[in-house]
DNA sequence: GGAGAAGTGGAGCTGTCTTTCCGTTTCGAG
DNA sequence: CTCGAAACGGAAAGACAGCTCCACTTCTCC
């Protein structure tokens, strides 16, 4: 308040005077947490982010003591861009395509990235930082939903959560590189959404084959389960 | 081959002289698996289904060298189950109604038993017992699909892949206990398989709150990413 | 009711993952 | 350049689940 801003407040805080070494390795880690978290899930272990980073374990310990705080770190700002798209999508001046950007927008954004997909879904993974930005989704995402509902496009039954729940099933469908195969869950969402229509909009993608339904569930295991290995 | 067929054969084949208490302890550590599997899904220690059934670890281990034996043993019959009832929706004299049958029942059956979730989606669980299983299912759901679209009420262009793929994913949403959640998400889907339609059918159940997004992916764990418990 | 095969249970081995600890290295102020 | 503090890395301790092994119990057949 008065004279003295103590500078250790800095070191607490955000712009802390890390040594440089310090502050680089920083970096590292957080860009290899980005990259382990999206594609193994949150439970990823300390030692694959260390050594993606190229830095030892202790150092990600020392700079981040506990899971929630690399997360707050990483997802806050993933958060952010989450806020940004429903915005865009809610200033569409089709208040359908606006609803069908952000559906399909969402299931990819979150089949790209695991951890992002658990962020948003399960609650008690990050700290104060994710519950904050969680709680701005919604509202943004009620804002979309009733402007397609006045129009008359939009069910008047589905609330925005059903909508965030529909959104983050789907993204469990198939691998990271399995858009077109989610594309057809999501279309098939989206006529079912709509107050009526006389033909369904076509599907996008190929048929599923068998193997397609493997990408639902945790795979077996290599122990005694007897993965069929083909 | 010629004259020595051991009884050991029996044995090993199916119908094995265990010894009365093992026959028994037998019998105790399928229910107990049944049970620990539906909860816990297929990943479930043998340690926990040996305490279910009063038995010690060792005893499920004889009896069940790997997992893919007791998940044989157990699964084949709610296979069976399953292929029963996509057969009797497609008896069903309204075709329509016999496609949302199986999916609604689908939906329930896989919710509430996680581990038949796994044996029908992931490939790998089981051994040939499953697999038979398995290939029995698709072609009695293409009858129950090529009906409705031939009827003119199912879109023509989904397949029978698509419909067990939609039914595995919605079975993810929600507790064993949520199936009025579930059942909205269910009403959508069945609406958007519609070939056309002038008017919603009205979803079930309250829309969710805030809390019925978690139950989508695995929770934190009790180790570092601190769990806000509340 | 006795002998021996069959079956049992759970202690403990193994491999995996998480976390801590401390001897060494690196930085940067003087 | 020198020195103290900060940071480092990775070995190892701890926690834990999957699985094995064998001294002991229980059954069955005679």
């Amino acid at each position: 308040m008065s004279s003295v801003t103590p500078p250790l407040d800095a070191v607490v805080d955000e712009g802390r005077p890390l040594r440089r070494d310090a502050e680089r390795n920083r970096r590292l880690i957080l860009a290899a947490a980005r990259q382990v978290f999206a594609q193994r899930g949150l439970h990823a272990g300390f030692d694959e982010i260390a050594r993606v980073a190229g830095v030892g374990v202790g150092t990600v310990y020392r700079r981040f003591p506990d899971r929630g705080d690399l997360v707050d770190a990483l997802f806050e700002e993933e958060i952010d861009a989450v806020v940004a798209r429903v915005e865009a999508a809610a200033a569409d001046p089709d208040p359908w395509a606006g609803l069908c950007d952000f559906v399909t927008w969402g299931v990819e954004a979150q089949a790209a990235d695991r951890g992002l997909s658990q962020v948003l879904t399960a609650g008690g993974y990050g700290h104060d930082r994710i519950a904050r930005g969680r709680a701005r989704i919604e509202p943004a995402v009620a804002v979309l939903v009733s402007r397609a509902q006045s129009a008359g496009l939009l069910r008047a039954d589905v609330s925005s959560l059903d909508i965030a729940i529909a959104t983050a099933t789907l993204s469990q469908i198939g691998g990271p590189d399995r858009a077109d195969l989610r594309q057809r869950y999501v279309t098939l969402l989206l006529d079912g959404l709509a107050v009526s229509r006389d033909t369904p909009s076509p599907l996008p993608g190929v048929p599923p084959v068998d193997a397609d339904l493997a990408c639902l569930v945790e795979p077996a295991r290599r122990g005694g389960s007897g993965p069929a290995e083909g």
